[in-house]
DNA sequence: CGGTAGTTTGAATTTCATCAAAATTTGTGG
DNA sequence: CCACAAATTTTGATGAAATTCAAACTACCG
């Protein structure tokens, strides 16, 4: 179900190592619909980098043995974890059509990673599929992980600011005011999304309006000091 | 329901909404590598669902305009709201290869969306792609949803039995026991991927294991009332 | 065996959730 | 268009939960 069928076992050692190597999609990876991938595995000691945030991105990477988080750091250095990795886990497919990774990854423990460089598989990607399914689903990855960072804040204040950015962000990409503009959605239904009580969410608000980071009446929000709404997200 | 709405001499129309329409994947996704997909633009009222969970999965759907949230509902009947979606957003991807909806989504004001029939797609996917890029690129996306599902809850206790129970099911999937296992990572990893300080962390792991839920050895862990667990992360 | 990193525990403080009620907006029918 | 009802938002008071700072404790490593 989650991972190909195996035929040929005459195929790579790496195989080997893979926790449900019976089934493992190394198996028939080397040859696909006339792409070659040269798949090999790697071992990381504890404490070791699979990849740092902003380093050249040349593979996607299968979790195998061991486990590693990802995470990435904020402006003030503090480091914000997005997520566990475990065997049968893939790493920083989100990044399959870019250039570098957005994260960074490191082994918990003694790891084995099953190593997939990524310049047949982007070759293969592009001449195979419609740009807009691919652009569509890396956008989907990569939301998702902003998403992780936006709720792995500690306090309302951080969640609210994040969300207020992440939504100006939203509406900045598709070319409409990232200062001023709607919220649609209620407190209560912000406050859901953020794992806050809506109260919380308006005297939060309210308190945002006092310092004069930003104006809000009812639904309509105008971004007052965007710099200070930053901080305010990171602190 | 959704379907019908449009016809062939529509498809341009379609196009003139959508906010990127210079780049817009319709122009392009009548054919592609001899597969063709007929797409269509539906009209939602403010509260009209596009799906709700456990529908049948027909299609995947571009945001052109308005907004929408997506959710699922937990056993106890609470709502957890997943994400916001503004205009160029995707709904559904992560179930692109499955036959039923993960979650609902709902208007949250009038609003256009894209209608991606996925028959076509899917077909698309498997015949073009290896088996295991389809896997794990679903798989991912549907570990965020989980994840963001997980970080919505609201306080320390809810947050990390789900987080628990999520690295138990983890490792019941690769044939591990799913009761007795070794956290690989610090408490202060924990806190910061879950959004709680460390301290709330090792207490509350205090507290579940004077109620009896669980066994802690430093980061071993054997969980001994999986049913009261799973009450604590939805409670 | 001592040093270090990680974890637990305690006490004080802050933040947040909850309950309640008031204020405001929105929707509906006359 | 107004009046009334319903829903949403704000505000207040209180108790509960979480953070913070601090110190003690424990496993682990050379």
């Amino acid at each position: 179900m989650l991972y190909g069928q195996a035929n040929d076992s005459s195929l790579p050692e790496v195989c080997k190592l893979c926790i449900r190597h019976k089934d493992c999609f190394a198996a028939n990876i080397t040859n696909y619909n006339g792409y070659s991938i040269q798949i090999h595995s790697h071992v990381l000691q504890m404490n070791e980098h699979v990849f740092h945030r902003g380093d050249e991105q040349k593979a996607i990477y299968v979790v195998k043995s061991g486990s590693l988080k990802s995470y990435i750091s904020n402006k003030k250095g503090d480091e914000q974890v997005l997520n566990f990795h475990v065997p049968g886990d893939i790493l920083s497919i989100e990044g399959l059509t870019q250039n570098n990774h957005e994260s960074s990854a490191i082994a918990l423990q003694t790891s084995t990673l099953c190593v997939l460089p990524i310049v047949q598989l982007e070759t293969m990607l592009e001449n195979l599929l419609p740009p807009w399914l691919i652009s569509f689903t890396m956008k989907k990855l990569n939301q998702d992980i902003r998403n992780q960072y936006l709720l792995g804040k500690r306090n309302a204040k951080s969640r609210l600011a994040a969300f207020l950015l992440e939504i100006a962000a939203d509406y900045k990409a598709i070319g409409y005011s990232d200062r001023e503009f709607n919220l649609t959605m209620s407190r209560e239904d912000i406050g859901n999304y953020l794992g806050i009580a809506p109260e919380t969410v308006s005297r939060t608000f309210t308190r945002m309006q006092k310092v004069g980071v930003l104006k809000m009446e009812r639904r309509h929000i105008t971004i007052l000091d965007g710099e200070q709404l930053g901080l305010l997200a990171v602190s």
